[in-house]
RNA sequence: GGAGGAAUGGCAGAGUGGUCGAAUGCGGCAGUCUUGAAAACUGUUGAGGGUCACACCUCCGGGGGUUCGAAUCCCUCUUCCUCCGCCA
């Protein structure tokens, strides 16, 4: 969410900025802006009325105190009037609160000045490439192919008992998968993060928090009875654990990682880019979140981009990175940086992490603030990246490690999984 | 699920109708002392709105009510604790 006192400063320059997400937010900052100018109105109108009402009880205390009994009396008469003026102030006071949360909800996050102009993925920019493309014997398969003959994921198990994008890992294929979530963790930690263990459905103030919620009910799962919701990304919980926190300033960074299943209803695509483990209903991740001092954030944010480098090149894999253009980026970042892992079999990219700074704009939503040195408590800044996402990961290494004989294990994996190679 | 108790500032914890935005302690910050640090001592220190700055307004779990006036009384919801029941 942003700030007021930005969207009366530098409204123009807002505009400006958020066009590059291809929109023309001009409407909405000025609802904004008039909605703001008559809050503040009514509510100069209902302090005075207030201020006023307030003097006279204490009168009348006094009058009561010294026994003026019947001069106390005359006043009351006159914090009749006043009391229903507050009344009516105060509903028209929040009905312009309301409308004003719900106009600022609408509004998304500023792009960062790096963030390239553009509407689809094509417009994304390409920052860094490394790792050798292996070169696969003519026969390579896709990994639901491999699954299927290796027996190591079963996609109708899954169907039959849940449905589909809810698959079954079986034998080594649990394995492997326990064995990457171990080793992330371990990496992770050994980075500085502080692991953890969250709740896997979060209530809509969590939702609210981090931006999922209001008007994107749909992508996450409801529990109608008990009014809760799936997580769809680790980041929901363990950035909603510092919801209405007053941080000092010297706590920062503070750094959380934390494995979780994550459900997406996700509806809508089809054909091959869903096929397999390329979009689940369920699926895993091991998430990173750091909430930052904002002069620290975006050298946070290049640190994490740093630290996932390392795990990917210990895996061995052919990664990229790109920096999402303006129409790509999600509702609440300012900055986000793609990785993706290219699969040889498919012949495509596939997105494995997805790294942001976040700036104040979940902070203002989550009252996430910090004591600066002067005493002044100002927003933080948050933010998060998938370190790594389990299944794009998982089909990358069954993709581009496979040979005639077999899936090889990446060598870091062994020592989790117990075993080096699927065949 | 049943019975009782509780929710107050960054934390702990007083406060049962006006003098309470709220004692005290801890923590934080500043200073004295010290080569430096610690200890000790002194001062300072809740959040939000509003203002150029004051004034002023709001906030004692959430919502509603009584009253001229509510942290304090009433209703309701939520959460936590204790005991009982059930249970991985």
């Amino acid at each position: 969410m942003l700030q007021l006192q930005a969207i009366r400063e530098n409204k123009e320059a807002l505009i400006a900025a958020l066009n590059k997400r291809g929109i023309d937010a001009t409407a909405l900052l000025d609802t904004v802006a008039q909605l703001d100018e008559q809050r503040r109105a009514t509510q100069t109108q209902l302090d005075a009325t207030l201020a006023n009402a307030n003097k006279l009880s204490k009168e009348i205390g006094q009058l009561f105190k010294t026994g003026k009994a019947q001069e106390a009396n005359v006043l009351k008469e006159r914090t009749t009037a006043l009391k229903e003026e507050s009344k009516t102030l105060t509903d028209t006071l929040n009905t312009s609160a309301e409308a004003l949360q719900k106009a600022l909800y609408q509004i998304p996050n500023v792009p960062h000045s790096s963030v390239p102009a553009g509407v689809t993925e094509a417009d994304n920019e390409e920052i860094f490439q490394e790792g050798a493309i292996p070169t696969l014997n003519a026969d390579a398969l896709p990994h639901w192919e491999l699954a299927k003959k290796y027996d190591i994921i079963d996609f109708e198990l899954g169907v039959k008992i849940t449905g589909a994008g809810f698959p079954v890992y079986k034998g080594k294929g649990a394995r492997l998968q326990r064995a990457l979530i171990s080793y992330f963790l371990d990496k992770n930690s050994a980075a500085g993060y502080t692991e953890m263990q969250v709740p896997h459905l979060v209530n809509e103030a969590s939702g609210l928090g981090t931006g999922q919620l209001p008007d994107k009910e749909g992508q996450m799962y409801h529990v109608g009875e008990d009014d809760l919701y799936l997580i769809p990304t680790a980041e929901v919980p363990v950035t909603n654990l510092m919801r209405n926190e007053l941080v000092a300033e010297n706590d920062f960074p503070i750094c959380y990682t934390a494995y979780t299943p994550c459900f997406r209803r996700e509806a809508g695509s089809y054909g091959a880019h869903v096929r397999g483990l390329n979009r689940l209903h369920q699926f895993d991740k091991v998430e990173i979140v750091r909430v930052e001092h904002p002069s620290e954030s975006y050298n946070a944010l290049d640190g994490m981009v740093e630290h996932i480098k390392t795990i990917l090149r210990e895996l061995q894999l052919p990664f990229r990175i790109l920096r999402l253009c303006g129409g790509d980026l999600g509702f609440t970042a300012a900055l986000t940086y793609d990785f993706e892992v290219f699969s040889t079999a498919q012949d495509r990219w596939l997105e494995i992490s997805s790294v942001s700074n976040f700036e104040t704009y979940q902070a203002n939503r989550l009252k996430l603030r910090y004591k600066d040195s002067d005493g002044k408590s100002r927003l933080a800044h948050t933010l998060n990246g998938s370190a790594l996402a389990l299944p794009r990961v998982l089909a990358g290494i069954l993709e581009n490690y496979q040979t005639a004989d077999g899936i090889n294990i990446p060598e870091v994996l062994v020592p989790y999984c117990g075993f080096d190679t699927i065949g």
